[in-house]
DNA sequence: GGTAGTGTGTACGACATGATACACGCCTTG
DNA sequence: CAAGGCGTGTATCATGTCGTACACACTACC
């Protein structure tokens, strides 16, 4: 039975926006080289390079929010487009898991202004 | 420096959880043995067993829903108490990042009425 | 022409995840 | 007393996660 060891990461979109986020920073501030960024977001650059390149999956979640500071992009936009959600957002879903399920379900399959305007009407509070 | 290896899994909620619902559903079916259930859900007994005792971390998305399944729970709630979120849940929220987030966010402290009432008010449909 | 900065290739590592396989000892029942 | 069902202990494993360490080749500068 073939069994490839699928040692080559592959399909990427996190690493494609960082690369292109931090090449376009680069062009107003030096700072933005690869090993630049790695230093800041402590790791090493080789990794942050392969990170790029879609060598390697996208980094753990603290990583990610670090990089997302760095570079000026919101966190959860980062970690969806690493296919992560903020372990936060979670701790708040598993406190009332029925509550938030069916909601979130609810609102799958409605339009983002439907969406949008629960987020108002809970935020200016008429209740 | 001390390192402790920590080869043991402790505090749990899931196992507790599941065996105490296993053991009420079979004082009125002794199929709901722990190699009975085991045998339904696919794993090993002495896994199960492990799990339900917290020796084991809880396992995979998929194991906890087909454990739902048969001891007729909620899958939301089940795997809450494993400390984890639908990825089916998970992959709505990353379709929409910053919406969601937000929402989530601001539903954090409100009661499960104020909830309740958005999820009625979508699904109600007085849109 | 050294030296400083750049991106990247290769090798390896520690630890977590999610289980299997098998044997053991304890009851019960025919 | 053996046969079957029971729960559990021990050993082991494949794969995934999340990186480090270091060397290499290229370019630019003065």
């Amino acid at each position: 039975m073939y069994h490839v060891v699928h040692t080559t990461y592959m399909k990427d979109e996190f690493g494609d926006y960082v690369r292109q986020r931090r090449e376009q920073l680069r062009t107003q501030d030096p700072a933005f080289s690869v090993r630049g960024l790695a230093g800041r977001i402590r790791v090493e650059p080789s990794y942050l390079s392969k990170v790029e390149r879609g060598e390697t999956p996208p980094p753990s979640e603290a990583t990610i929010l670090r990089i997302a500071r760095e570079i000026g992009e919101d966190g959860d936009v980062l970690l969806a487009l690493a296919g992560k959600v903020s372990t936060e957002l979670q701790a708040v879903i598993r406190k009332r898991p029925t509550l938030f399920a069916e909601l979130i379900r609810e609102l799958k399959d409605q339009p983002d202004h439907a969406v949008l305007r629960l987020v108002r009407e809970v935020r200016d509070g008429e209740w």
